[in-house]
This record gives C-alpha cells, sequence and structure tokens, in this order.
DNA sequence: TCTGGGGTCCTAGGGCAA
DNA sequence: TCTGTTGCCCTAGGACCC
C-alpha cells in the first residue's frame, strides 16, 4: 500500500486531499504516515512529530486509528488471497504473492497485478504498487521503485543489470549501521558488494549477513512464498508522556502491559516460557532482561510478577524511566503444553484460580470492551490483584 | 533536540550435557 | 575417572523491518 496509515485518512476525508498530511501521535510520537504532499517537505515515516511540525508547521496532523487500519489492511488482505492461498503477510500493508499456480485462472503475473490494483481503488479508494520479479526481494524493489500507484515487472535476465545500479541501502537488510560499515570499506553500490570478496564481506558484518548479502547482490534468494508464518513473540511496550522517577508508576504501566500481553496469549491459545522487559532511560538507553520460566504461563500475574523482579534487577543508574516494555518469548500451543503446577499451587489450587480470573476478565472486555475491566495494583505481599471494574 | 510500537533475526559468551 | 570436543540452551544486545 502506498503510505498506508495516511491514505486511510484521505479515503474517508477527501477534503484533505492534495494537503500535506501526516499520521501521527500527539507529543513524544514519530511520524507513521506522510502523504507524498508532506514528503515534499522532507517527511518521512519515523521521523519524530516535532521536527515533522517544524518541517511543514502547515501539515494536517491527523492521531492514528490503527483499529480502522487493521480493517481495510485485512479486507486487501482477502483480496489477495483470492488470487492464490500462497500469501506471505509481511506486515499491516504488505504482502508477497506466489502467482505461479494462478496464471492459468487469471493471465500473467502484469495482468493479475492490474487486476488488483484496480479492486483496492474500488472497494477502498486508496492505492497500491505491485512488483513482480522471480524472487521475493527483487519483487520488493520493484515495488518500491514503483510507488506511489504503479507496477514493475523486472524479468529474470534484467535482474542483475537493475541490481548493480543501485545503492546497497536499497538491499533488504542493510539500514544505516550496516550502509556504514560497507562504506568503511569502499561498498557503496551494489555493483560493488557484488564483486567483493565474500570472505572479507562476512569479517565486515557477520557470517549469515555477509554470505546473504552477497547472494542478494547477484540476485540469489532462495526463500519461497511462506502462508502464515508462526509468531515468534508477543509484547507490549509503552512510553511514559513524561520521564517519570516513582517505582510506583513503573510498576502501574507494568502491571497493564503484562495485563495486554498475557490477554492476548490467551486470545490465541499460546503460553510462553520466557518472559523478557526492557526499560528505556531518559538518555535514550535501552536495557533488556529475561527470564525464562519453570513453566510455561498465559497469566498476567504471573508475567508481572516476574517482569517486576527482572526489572529491580536493572541499574538505572540514577536516571527516569522514559519506556518499559513486557515481551512473551518461547511461545507453545497452550492445547500441547503441559503445565506442572508448583507443589504449593498443587495443594492451594492458586494457579489454577488465578487463571480463571483472568478468562473471566476476558470474557467481561469480550461484552463490555478491553477497557470495561482491568488489573489493578494490588498491596505488595497479597496474592490477589483487584480487578477495577468500570462499566459505564 | 528528538527519537513509537509491533516484531524478526543474528552474534557472542557462559553453562552444561552428551 | 578425567579430559577434550561439540553442540545446544540461555541471556544480552544490536540491527533491521514496517
Amino acid at each position: 500500500m502506498d503510505a498506508f496509515f495516511a491514505a486511510v485518512e484521505l479515503a474517508r476525508r477527501p477534503e484533505l486531499v492534495g494537503r500535506p498530511v501526516v499520521v501521527g501521535g500527539a507529543q513524544r510520537g514519530v511520524v507513521l504516515a506522510a502523504t507524498y504532499e508532506a514528503r515534499a517537505f522532507g517527511i518521512h515515516s519515523a521521523m519524530p512529530m516535532v521536527t515533522a511540525r517544524r518541517l511543514c508547521p502547515g501539515a494536517v496532523v491527523v492521531p492514528p486509528d490503527h483499529r480502522r487500519y487493521l480493517e481495510v489492511s485485512r479486507s486487501v488482505m482477502r483480496a489477495l488471497h483470492d488470487v492464490t492461498a500462497i500469501v506471505e503477510q509481511v506486515s499491516v500493508d504488505e504482502a508477497f504473492l506466489d502467482v505461479r499456480g494462478a496464471r492459468r485462472r487469471l493471465g500473467p503475473p502484469t495482468a493479475i497485478g492490474a487486476a488488483l490494483r484496480r479492486r483496492v481503488h474500488a472497494e477502498h479508494g486508496i492505492t497500491c504498487s505491485v512488483g513482480i520479479a522471480t524472487t521475493k526481494f527483487v519483487a520488493k524493489l520493484a515495488s518500491t521503485h514503483a510507488k506511489p500507484d504503479g507496477m514493475m515487472l523486472i524479468p529474470a535476465a534484467a535482474t542483475v543489470p537493475f541490481l548493480r545500479e543501485l545503492p546497497v541501502g536499497a538491499l533488504w537488510g542493510v539500514g544505516a549501521s550496516t550502509e556504514r560499515r560497507l562504506a568503511g570499506r569502499g561498498i557503496h553500490t551494489v555493483a560493488e558488494l557484488a564483486d567483493s570478496d565474500v570472505v572479507e564481506l562476512q569479517g565486515a558484518v557477520g557470517r549469515v549477513n555477509g554470505a546473504h548479502l552477497h547472494d542478494l547482490a547477484w540476485g540469489r534468494d532462495p526463500r519461497p512464498v511462506v502462508p502464515e508464518r508462526t509468531e515468534r513473540s508477543i509484547g507490549a511496550e509503552s512510553t511514559f508522556e513524561h520521564d517519570v522517577r516513582d517505582p510506583a508508576d513503573v510498576d502501574t504501566r507494568l502491571l497493564a502491559l503484562s495485563d495486554r500481553c498475557a490477554g492476548r496469549l490467551r486470545a490465541q491459545g499460546l503460553v510462553a516460557r520466557t518472559v523478557s522487559v526492557k526499560v528505556r532511560t531518559s538518555d535514550f538507553r535501552t536495557v533488556g532482561r529475561a527470564r525464562t520460566l519453570a513453566a510455561p504461563t498465559d497469566v498476567a500475574r504471573e508475567i508481572y510478577l516476574v517482569a517486576r523482579e527482572l526489572l529491580a534487577g536493572v541499574d538505572l543508574r540514577g536516571l527516569a524511566v522514559r519506556l518499559v516494555g513486557v515481551r512473551a518469548e518461547g511461545l507453545g500451543r497452550r492445547a500441547e503444553v503441559v503445565v506442572q503446577p508448583t507443589l504449593e499451587e498443587a495443594v492451594s489450587g492458586a494457579g489454577a484460580t488465578r487463571r480463571r480470573a483472568e478468562e473471566a476478565v476476558d470474557a467481561v472486555r469480550g461484552r463490555f470492551g478491553s477497557r470495561s475491566i482491568g488489573l489493578g495494583p494490588s498491596p505488595v505481599h497479597s496474592t490477589t490483584t483487584a480487578a477495577h471494574v468500570d462499566l459505564s
């Protein structure tokens, strides 16, 4: 999709068409999407909102509506699934399709691409770009080159000449850091990358990455289009409006994040073996801590208690906290995992009770909305967590 | 001066077991 | 029983993507 979030906003607010529009949070956020009119001012995604406002004071700033973007995304993905079952969704606004099996029914890839672009525009009033190639990463580059609102086909024979013209930063997996490291070795273009020595390259950017980038430079990319990839982790993090010093403030946020994390685990029937926390201090330094549990869990209270302990072990060097996050890793299907209670739990039934309480919370949320009920902070040594109920 | 939130993957070192 | 090798798991951190 082209400037996806911004395009969705424009589709329902046509009076904004033609104006510089930026989708992003209020104060401490970054730019999530910008229309091409806004990009003309130098605005791009991931840029701090304050910088964007400075570059273009006249820009219309729209707060994000992720629920709406997800709706449109799902609808677009359904259109893709009408073409083929082999759809690999990469993000909310991007996917790979293996259309080899659809050619007899729907025609050549260019016809399929054109039909899809027409359908998305007709159904949602937004534009997308299509890249067609024999490998995933070349198709991705082609779609980038086709933007906005275009389509590009790169035949197999044209692949290497096309790639050689590009700067290394155009390759998927080459960010600012790798680009700098390569530049230090005189490598600025894909042609220079392709002609460099693999072993030397591996010394510069790592064993796996070096070999991978060298392959990409020659158009080699054996990765197939993989539908339905399983999730590796589920996390939640949030930045405070102002940096905080009171541990109780951090603690309250940590509980809410653990709650969100566990709720999503249960919703997907997953349990996590590892809990990790992330904390960013006022100097923007980020540290993480992780612990693998004796038994996997999907219970907010358990995740929270581990997260709190991990956080207590972090030396904040006297600095205020900017962000905290909780992540559940080492995921497994709850139905396939044997959860052995501790001896204490087996005697008291505490673990099972806790889980049933949180399932009740899920049920209330399912009926009255996600903000209708939440875990509240509890006395430090209490084994129970109060529920805060607001059915207003 | 400012820098979100959701993720994935790789590296490197220590612990540990075969 | 001791020693060396190998490989996996765990943790921390970094790079990257949208």
